[in-house]
DNA sequence: TTATAATTTATACTTAATCTAAATACAAGG
DNA sequence: CCTTGTATTTAGATTAAGTATAAATTATAA
């Protein structure tokens, strides 16, 4: 509830991600904050990745690799991961809500959010090779 | 294709997630084995863990937490978190084909596999409290 | 038995992320 | 403009999960 604070790192990382076309991790992210010229400190990026996820201006997502990476958009989505490249995709087609209903019966649980991650193979990855 | 080798080791492990009704991490696992007297190396339980997912015996859930947890469920399923209390549970409604196809449609991706944790409120923690 | 390969062990190391304390920036109020 | 309190950044130390290494042990096979 309380007012956006967007300092000056802040800003630059948002607006890092929201120029960005993938879902970098804290390290691209720092990579590509040194290529800008910036210079935070570690620990300011987390921080900031942090604020800016609490904030709800991005969204960090647990993808089952080691590092989280970080998505610009917040609307909710799902993700898909090409097991040859790791490239992450978006998927936008929403989980029908009868499954939800089902999972819910099935479980017992008031269900409040479900984060579907997929594995597969990108159009690029699957061109033949020479 | 290799012949399975269930070391005592191995065979230990593998024997105490068949008989957990949760979804331990590895320090869990450690943890629950110092108690039965076994005292494992560090390595030796994390290597057993590969090798048991790997020969398809067990399988390892990123759940987004910090740690893996493993399930000697191996069949295709999917995970629900309580939000309260951090409770793991099992989902067996299976994610409807005709989803797959759409996010196959729209991604131009081959989908091989889906894996959904979804996040709400076990029924334990529903109870409302004195 | 002796040689060979696989596994376990203890420990060092890596990586992602958090914590800490000092330095800096920022927002009011006077 | 100056003073004071609060928030943020910084650099570096620390934590936690997991991996790598090399010596010791165990199993397999000639
Ligand atoms: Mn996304
Ligand atoms: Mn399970
Ligand atoms: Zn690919
Ligand atoms: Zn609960």
């Amino acid at each position: 509830m309380n007012k956006l604070n967007l300092t000056k790192q802040r800003k630059v990382i948002l607006d890092l991600l929201q120029h960005s076309d993938d879902h970098p991790t804290a390290s691209e992210i720092i990579e590509r904050l040194r290529d800008q010229g910036h210079h935070f400190a570690y620990g300011t990026v987390y921080n900031s990745l942090k604020y800016l996820t609490e904030m709800e201006l991005i969204r960090e997502l647990k993808l089952g690799e080691t590092a989280s990476r970080y998505d610009a958009r917040t609307d909710d989505h799902h993700h898909i991961v090409c097991k040859r490249c790791g490239k992450v995709d978006e998927v936008l087609t929403e989980v029908p809500a009868e499954w939800l209903k089902a999972v819910e019966q099935e479980t017992a649980y008031r269900v409040d959010h479900a984060h579907v991650v997929l594995e597969g193979v990108c159009p690029a990855c699957r061109i033949p090779q020479a």
